[in-house]
DNA sequence: AAGTTCACG
DNA sequence: ACGTACGTGAACTTC
């Protein structure tokens, strides 16, 4: 048997935890009604004696009690996350209404203050959560296979939500002083918030007088470009990859400040002073909210981590990082969902680039990952062109899945993930605008419509379910870790969709290393069975993340 | 509020 | 004949 513990917010006390049989829902035992002082010991005897799924609207405000008080749960149900899947997916038996994500979340802990406010918000009392929840099982479809599909999607989100609740609340170890060091290097003296850093004012300077042009300001798009065609060079915009292009002594400069530029703006000592607290970045993620199902960070750009920041990224003495990366995880998962067999065997490689190369497919390791990514992403760069053709050549049925994924999208049709994931239909605006095209323009406007289209449902597909592969991929982690006994001092510190980064003692870094090998080899037989493809995976072990690739 | 640019996968 | 990847967040400038 296999139990379900809801958790609300209680009118009179703190939390009310609800203990019922997982299938019927039927109660288990009185509702307890539960202090906040009390919270995480009762929780914790729940969890020992009965390990049931928690389920809750929200992590917020439950889990960071929990994890403060080093309470571990094995199996969530969030039901927030749940309602948007339900809502955007096609399997649904019935029609599901959104969650707001965004919703503020109500103060739980007010202690019976004011007996006005003290009733949970509107949609959130125990009797809610329950009414969703059931609402929630009665949607989910009939057919067994897509009803097993939906729940391990709805399982493994929650978890992901668990496991951000636990990566945020740990935060990745990071060497402030070494951070400060390198800003005082490049940018010079720190300056108040709104002044240029010394070394980026001077850079600004030389660069104004190089371009004759006084007073310049290099941040504005607008001025620079200006300047730089009086100055005579001929660039349609001033971003990085075009001025690249140029080999002359001023650009370089332009590139050396726009480098610096980005450094003080992004990660200067404003940054480090928001989001680095004695040692650790506390990044915030956020799930449910890309339409792929990936996380987005909120507050310090976490996702979007400079490479050459993460040089500051370092351990403490006797402990070190272990940074997983699925290896050419998109195409491996387009192998999967297509059920190429070829691109299945071709992935039996551990680098399935260099297998591309070896069969003369292609004759760069670069054109094999372009023209894989290409094909991903419905670009007509490799598709159009030879490695495009041999690749379509060798692997057909994944071609045509692609294909047929653009195409259903160029109609205004929705397309979903392996597990189920929705990606909407177009609304109807667009579908006006596509049978709206009297003149020429509009038609034009219209076909450009329908084909930026295919190439977002092409991607969502394979990116969609690649999202679901590694929240697998890390609930399988976190489980074993907490199997193998090692949940005090080893656990996942960060994640950037396809990589996983975990803290650990030194000792233990080889052993953990092989579980999360592991992990990725459950993570594809989950979601793809016995026969799923090979999903090889990249470990380096490195005190200092800048080092580990 | 929109546009530009750049960081990441 | 035409135009060419997909998805994000954040800072800064400009309107």
């Amino acid at each position: 048997m296999s139990a379900l513990a809801f958790l609300a917010s209680d009118p009179d006390g703190y939390a009310l935890i609800d203990l019922r049989d997982s299938d019927s829902a039927h109660p288990l035992r009185e509702v307890l009604s539960v202090s906040r002082e009390d919270f995480a010991q009762v929780v914790t005897w729940i969890e020992a004696e009965f390990e049931p799924r928690w389920a809750m609207l929200r992590t917020t405000p439950w889990m960071q009690p929990l994890i403060s008080a080093g309470v571990f749960l094995a199996k969530a149900y969030v039901l927030s996350l749940a309602q948007r899947i339900m809502h955007r997916t096609p399997l649904a038996a019935e029609q599901v209404e959104d969650f707001d994500l965004e919703r503020p979340v109500p103060a739980t802990d007010r202690f019976n203050q004011d007996a006005l406010f003290d009733t949970p918000a509107f949609g959130e009392s125990l009797e809610d959560v329950i009414a969703l929840y059931t609402q929630q099982r009665r949607a989910l479809p009939q057919d067994p296979a897509a009803r097993k599909r939906l729940e391990l999607l709805i399982h493994a989100e929650s978890v992901g939500a668990l496991i951000a609740c636990e990566m945020e609340h740990a935060g990745l170890s990071w060497d402030e002083a070494g951070h400060r060091a390198l800003l005082r290097e490049q940018l010079g003296e720190r300056v108040s918030e709104y002044a240029r850093p010394p070394k980026l004012a001077a850079k600004a300077q030389e660069l104004a007088a190089a371009l004759k042009t006084p007073g310049l300001n290099p941040d504005s798009p607008q001025e620079l470009l200006k300047a730089l065609h009086k100055a005579g060079f001929a660039v349609r915009s001033v971003r990085a990859w075009e001025l690249e292009q140029i080999s002359h002594p001023v650009i370089q400069q332009v590139m050396e400040y726009k480098k610096l530029s980005r450094l003080a703006s992004a990660h200067g000592d404003m940054w480090l002073e928001q989001w680095v607290k004695n040692g650790r970045f506390h990044p915030h993620y956020v799930l449910g909210t890309v339409v792929s199902g990936r996380w987005a960070a909120s507050g310090g750009g976490a996702l979007q981590l400079p490479h050459a920041i993460r040089q500051v990224v370092r351990t403490g003495p006797g402990r070190t990082f272990v940074v997983a990366d699925g290896r050419q995880l998109e195409p491996r998962i387009l192998a999967a969902i297509s059920n190429d067999q070829q691109l299945q065997q071709a992935g039996q490689q551990d680098d399935l680039y260099q297998w591309l190369l070896d069969a003369k497919l292609v004759s760069t390791r670069q054109d094999a990952k372009l023209g894989m990514l290409s094909v991903i992403y419905g670009g007509g760069g490799g598709a159009s062109g030879t490695v495009g053709a041999a690749l379509t050549k060798s692997f057909p049925t994944a071609m045509r899945f692609v294909e047929q994924a653009a195409l259903a999208g160029q109609q205004g049709e929705g397309v979903r993930s392996f597990l189920g994931r929705g990606c909407p239909p177009a609304d109807e605006q667009w579908m006006r605008a596509q049978r709206d095209t009297a003149d020429e323009a509009s038609q034009r406007s219209a076909d450009a419509a329908a084909r930026a289209r295919g190439r977002f449902t092409r991607n969502f597909v394979v990116q969609a379910t690649a999202a679901e592969w590694a929240l697998v991929w890390m609930g399988h982690a976190r489980h074993l870790i907490h199997q193998a006994g090692w949940g005090r001092d080893c656990q996942q510190v960060f994640f950037v969709h396809d990589e996983l980064v975990f803290e650990c003692p030194e000792e233990l870094a080889e052993q953990l290393q092989r579980l999360i090998q592991h992990a990725a080899l459950l993570a594809g037989r989950t979601l793809f069975g016995a026969a799923s493809p090979h999903f090889p995976v990249s470990v380096a072990i490195s005190a200092n993340y800048g080092d580990a690739k």
